[in-house]
DNA sequence: GGTGCTTGGTTCATGGCATTAATCTGGGAT
DNA sequence: ATCCCAGATTAATGCCATGAACCAAGCACC
């Protein structure tokens, strides 16, 4: 219902995406495949993909013999065609990761961030100098580097300033797509740490094959990433999803943000260890910091652990049943530290908690399961941001004159349509 | 991120669809104002309009002077073209209503249901009965009659056979849209109710203008209707937004679904009354039926009713502001006959109730109004669903060789395209 | 070791499409 | 009358996917 129009250029970008991302996502493909899955003719698949391979984003990649016919040249996106870098900016460290299209990790560095409320602008520099160092440490030419993806907490603006705000950071309106922009001139790409995190594992990891799915991210605090039709719901303002402080328990205990009865106030790992401490008459839970606190919680459970524990168990069950009733999805994957940590233990609890908490349709279509990359994959996520760009454009760089720095064995070294 | 290609004719079916949306939404409008408004060419304007209007769908509505040059001509889509009808199936009536292009009610027609869980089949003829009787009434040729939309309660599946099933009605996988359609040969259209009014308040109502918003229905029984960047968000079995059987009370009332403390067991109207009851040592409220109960409660409020609406208002708030973290709309607009009963009255502190519950930067990211149509819009919001339809084909009938029943002036009778 | 078969991939002519630039149309102002 | 101005149409252009014909590579069979 968008009041855009369509020409004839959108139309040709529009198959060159369809046919990048089948051969990214599904590997190697011949063109008889891609022909097939994508209802494109023989003819268009062989133009394009010369095309792309003319450029050198798309390689061929051996051949598998076809019973009796000529053998199936298989092709797939060339790993080394351009890179892409991701970064996570967590509240106690800034963690840059260089990746190759096959999404190798080549090279990582890492930054610790001292104070609780760290200052925009050494973040800014921590981020811009992970970048350059990423860059040298894998010897890759800058130019070839697609895109810096940035992952943060709170809420990240659409805008071209990617102005972000995050509680847990003490930001509010920090314009720092601007800021990084002024650094570099490789595109950056700013978002949600839990948003990217769910792309991740869309991708990768237990959401692949999903088309309507919510990742559910438990950890200190609580987020969900919302995919609706293979793309992220962002609502308005980029701010959906904000699943923790969703009213659970109405008039229940206060939670960090001010309200009362948060779903966070009962399950996220702080809400947790609190009750925990109040059930245990004062005596918080061994262990240093909260997540050792909440590993040891679940290890050894004592009576009261295991009470505190099942109960944020059937809170557990009640949020994502609020999830599966209000977004249908065919799939949720919980994840976050606490939440794998959980659902490691409890997930068939988990899963019949929802069950009594849910509308019985909505509950059978959908099916919950654990995130499969761990916690530590949101700079792969924040990579996933420039890569879903690339995808998106179908692999042309902004200007279509341009280019050619790609490595091109032609001879001509231009595309083929020009040459006729 | 959808695996299918775009040929030369989707672009021109997307482009026509643009300008027929625009045209039908937003008025008449000029052939330069077309252009402005969806970047493209004058020249393709001109010769998508001249299309249009070759097959009727279009017409010139008057022209208005533009200073000192050639006057605008208005056009806007022609009213007779064709015409839409719309039913809605309700628990105590089954009522049909037939509309030109322009969304004029030109005939009605109304069958009462006795049985408390009805009868497929005699919902069916009813439904065939009614579009009969609407068109045989309005005068109008059957074969004008672009589609015809029903609209029941409860979850639609989105496939050919529109597979119901619907909890109140007792409806558990009726195929009503096979069943319709083995009886006319009109295009039928299937949805669930709260989606269809959600819609016509998007279109006509308080959504107008809005890209993201949710229409939050009270009534007996609670649901919402959530439009994600210009298009119904379905989930993927069609049953997102199942607002009522959201956990608001963890542990608490029961709700005729079987769960406890459901936002439709405080704040749907059986569940204030019930609630009331309990309040008020067991004497319920007086009317008759629940809707004049309800009434009467709001109307003159003892302190026992009005203590229970404060706390209605309370977990409403509650409830809206789940809405809101999870969805980020632009606009929330509360409706049904229950929640427009409350708005009237206490719609100030339902805000604030919200504001008390919700994230700061969603809520103050969005407004909350109240519906515009009222309830009886559901027919008409049926009639939407074929309407969508017209507006996403850009007005092409299934065969673009056939359709040349539509009154045309110009001598040749064919599109000029045609004539070179 | 040719001949035909089967499957994979490419070339070429064709028709559809939106675009730009030029042209035409209808009104007021000079 | 003539000019000017803005709206609308026509003509020429270049891009695009498509179907049909054609080339390529392996295999089996005689």
């Amino acid at each position: 219902m968008d009041a855009r129009r369509t020409t004839v250029r959108d139309m040709r970008r529009a198959n060159r995406s369809v046919l990048l991302t089948r051969i990214w996502l599904d590997g190697p493909l011949s063109r008889h495949e891609l022909g097939q899955s994508t209802a494109l003719s023989l003819a268009s698949v062989s133009n394009l993909v010369g095309e792309m391979i003319a450029e050198g984003i798309v390689e061929e990649a051996g051949s598998v013999e076809s019973d009796g016919g000529r053998p199936r040249v298989l092709l797939r996106v060339a790993p080394g065609y351009g890179y892409l870098v991701g970064a996570d900016v967590g509240e106690t460290r800034v963690q840059v990761e260089l990746f190759d299209l096959a999404m190798t990790a080549l090279a990582k560095a890492e930054y610790p961030i001292a104070a609780a409320e760290p200052d925009p602008h050494a973040v800014a520099t921590h981020l811009l100098h992970g970048l350059a160092a990423v860059v040298e440490q894998a010897g890759v030419d800058p130019a070839a580097v697609l895109g810096f993806g940035v992952a943060v907490s709170g809420t990240v603006e659409r805008t071209a300033d990617a102005v972000v705000h995050a509680q847990t950071l003490g930001w509010d309106g920090v314009p720092l797509g601007a800021m990084l922009r002024a650094g570099t001139d490789i595109p950056v790409h700013v978002d949600n740490g839990a948003k990217t995190l769910g792309q991740a594992e869309m991708w990768f990891g237990a959401g692949r094959g999903a088309r309507h799915a919510v990742i559910a991210l438990v950890g200190s605090g609580i987020g969900a990433s919302v995919v609706a039709d293979g793309v992220g719901y962002r609502g308005a303002h980029s701010s959906a999803g904000e699943w923790g402080h969703t009213t659970i328990v109405y008039g229940g205990r206060r939670c960090r943000c001010g309200n009362h009865g948060c779903l966070e106030a009962y399950v996220g790992a702080e809400g947790v260890l609190d009750r925990f401490r109040q059930a245990n008459r004062g005596r918080p839970a061994a262990g240093g910091d909260e997540e050792s606190a909440f590993g040891e919680l679940l290890r050894s459970p004592t009576r009261t652990a295991a009470k505190v524990l099942d109960e944020t168990v059937g809170y557990l069950g009640a949020g994502v049943a609020t999830l599966v009733n209000l977004f249908n999805p065919e799939r949720v994957v919980l994840g976050g530290w606490a939440g794998l940590a959980l659902g490691d233990r409890y997930l068939p609890q988990i899963r019949e908690a929802t069950a009594r908490h849910a509308l019985r349709q909505p509950y059978a279509q959908t099916s919950i399961e654990l995130c499969q990359l761990g916690p530590d994959a949101v700079a792969m996520g924040a990579a996933t941001l420039p890569m879903a760009r690339l995808l998106r454009e179908g692999g042309v760089p902004r200007d279509p004159a341009v280019r050619m720095t790609a490595p091109s064995q032609r001879p001509a070294g231009r595309p083929r349509s020009r040459a006729r």
